[in-house]
RNA sequence: GGGCCUGUAGCCUAGCCUGGAAGGGCGUCUGGCUUCUAACCAGAAGAUCCAGGGUUCGAAUCCCUGCAGGCCCGCCA
């Protein structure tokens, strides 16, 4: 809450907990959200101990209370005392608050966190079951940002092992169909190449061949199956440049091979106490790990002493810790048993260990999205067909074809981005391509379209904001607003406290409720409350342009 | 066999950490644009908060036991 507002309920508070104290009551909880008035006292647990009716002690508390300066009134139900603040003193201060630079800002200090987010590895196009990630990883690291932090983020690119080999001999051997994007022509490579994997004892020979040489790191092949993961990722880089999520920067796996890293991996984690050896594997025992089901050997070689994914993916986090503060991985829920195990070997090695965000994968109306099952939705489909819709609501609009397509892709990706945010991520998503075309009601135009108001106000008023000062008593849609716009800070600390990104769209269709009824009730040019009206719209239309940018979204001046 | 996550109106979802008065949205029905933008607003209907037990003045929330769905348990990535 802003600081005014804390100041005020904290000093109501107090005072309540001297009455209770000085009465022998016990300590009386308060709910912060109380559906009416500010906060409320709540007073059942006093009532079995003084056996008194607890809305009697509520109503008694009430009595005095009202006298503290900065209540408004108080008002019994049940054993509940709610009180309301008089925001006719505290409305100009909190005004002043929010238009400052720091607003919702974090007091912490700033970290250098690197977010590794998306890292699909390149063997096709994303589909919608991929699209979580990024949206989430850049979101979060937007939020990071906004706090305080010093974020990059980062695509860890899987280009080598079994996939990257198939891929490079895909490349090798056939051709695309040579039209459209990168990534949906190459796709067709990897299919055949896989297929000649399954089928073709000479093309399964030849890939587990190469796998070999780039894991024994052989220059020549690991550059052949770089070189195939960055063609396949220059199509795949457009997609996520439409989405907004493009990653600052690529690290590819293959590096750390190139490098020697992962040799270096192998040799620190066999000194290692858990390190245990069989047929030449060497691995981590961790039956005193607490480690859930069946297999307790964690492998880092293979027989022939050659490394594993894991291994490379210890490599990688070694290296981030050498060029970074705190490191978070955004990793589907598959990932929650690797994590933890990447986690104790770098226990081991005495290093840092990366956070994680887990979230759980999309699912289409029918069942689980899948790629060899044909049960496939691609984002590029649907990022297309969202900024369509959007472009078709904007036909009638008064803008020029140029800005109404600039406007379709805010609004339509913007949309598209809204709708996977505002779940929380750990809950199963169930993609509804319709849902997410509904542009309506909890959605991001819906808080576009309550910025573009406010612009206009703004535009129609083509003055400067005036100082605030208050003429007239608030009336309700004005207050609610403001305690809404008083909120901001809690909501910002809570998302950055949990890594929970829903919070902020929840927050901002709260905001851009609060503020569609405000403007349904208050005229603000040419009324009499004019000068505090006006600084109501600046203060709305800052906290949700920034929250909307927190999300990746653009704040339209005019839909 | 074991571990983690999820279960809230016809559908989607917030609230669960830190117990206190079940919030939204979609869809349905009704009403509102000569007044700062109707992608909006107002109203109505719709909920045994998966089930059962426990703790508590009070449980969607905490604990236990089930049930249902998702994910994981490879010398794959």
């Amino acid at each position: 809450m802003s600081q005014k507002v804390i100041g005020v309920i904290d000093e109501v508070v107090k005072t309540a907990t001297i009455i209770a104290k000085k009465r022998d009551w016990p300590v009386l909880p308060i709910d912060r959200n109380s559906p009416k008035g500010d906060f409320a006292i709540i007073c059942f647990p006093a009532a079995k101990i003084l056996k008194k009716d607890p809305s009697w002690i509520a109503t008694e508390i009430g009595k005095i209370l009202i006298d503290n300066e900065g209540v408004l009134s108080t008002e019994t139900e049940k054993g509940y005392c709610n009180v309301t603040i008089d925001w006719n003193k505290i409305g100009a201060d909190t005004i002043l608050e929010i238009m400052g630079t720091n607003y919702g800002k974090g007091n912490v200090k700033k970290e250098k966190i690197l977010i590794e987010h998306t890292s699909a590895n390149p063997t096709g196009p994303f589909h919608m079951g991929r699209a979580r990630n990024p949206i989430i990883g850049d979101s979060i690291a937007r939020l990071l940002e906004y706090y305080g932090h010093d974020v990059s983020t980062e695509y860890y690119v899987n280009d080598t092992g079994r996939q990257a080999a198939t891929l490079a001999f895909g490349v090798a051997n056939y051709k695309g169909n040579g039209n459209g994007k990168k990534d949906h022509e190459l796709v067709e490579c990897y299919r055949s190449a896989s297929e000649d994997l399954k089928n073709s004892e000479d093309a399964k020979s030849k890939i587990y061949e190469k796998m070999e040489l780039i894991e024994s790191g052989n220059k020549k092949v690991l550059n052949e199956v770089k070189d195939a993961a960055k063609m396949m990722l220059e199509g795949m880089k457009e997609s996520l440049k439409i989405l907004g999520t493009e990653a600052e920067t690529y690290f590819h796996e293959s590096d750390l091979i190139s490098s020697g890293e992962v040799v270096k991996v192998i040799e620190l984690l066999k000194k290692s106490n858990l390190c245990k050896e069989e047929k030449g594997a060497y691995y981590l025992d961790l039956a005193k790990e607490n480690i859930a089901g069946r297999n307790q050997k964690f492998f880092f070689t293979r027989e022939n002493g050659l490394s594993l994914y894991t291994t490379r993916d210890i490599a990688y986090h070694i290296d981030k810790f050498r060029r970074f503060d705190r490191a978070l991985n955004i990793l589907g829920e598959d990932h929650k048993l690797q994590s933890k195990l990447l986690g104790i070997a770098l226990r081991e090695l005495n290093s840092e260990r990366p956070q994680a965000l887990f979230y759980s994968f999309v699912n289409l109306p029918g069942g689980k999205m899948s790629t060899r099952a044909g049960r496939v939705v691609y984002l590029d489909d649907v990022m297309e067909q969202i900024v369509k819709l959007a472009l078709e609501k904007l036909s009638e609009t008064d803008l020029s074809n140029i800005d109404k397509e600039i406007l379709a892709e805010q609004i339509g990706i913007g949309a598209l981005r809204y709708n996977i945010l505002k779940v929380q991520a750990e809950k199963g998503f169930t993609f509804n391509i319709d849902e997410a075309l509904n542009l309506q009601g909890d959605s991001a135009p819906f808080a576009m379209y309550s910025h573009a108001r406010a612009s206009a106000i703004l535009r129609n008023y083509s003055k400067n904001t005036p100082n605030c000062k208050l003429e007239n008593s608030l009336v309700e849609s004005e207050i609610r607003l403001l305690r809404t716009l008083s909120k901001w800070p809690n909501t910002v600390e809570k998302a950055v406290d949990n890594l929970a990104i829903h919070y902020i769209p929840n927050y901002i269709h709260t905001l851009a409720s609060d503020f569609n009824q405000f403007y349904r009730d208050c005229p603000v040019i040419g009324n009499n409350n004019e000068n505090f009206r006006i600084n109501l719209v600046v203060c709305s239309k800052k906290i949700l342009s920034e929250s909307l940018s927190i999300l990746g979204l653009k704040a339209p001046e005019i839909m």
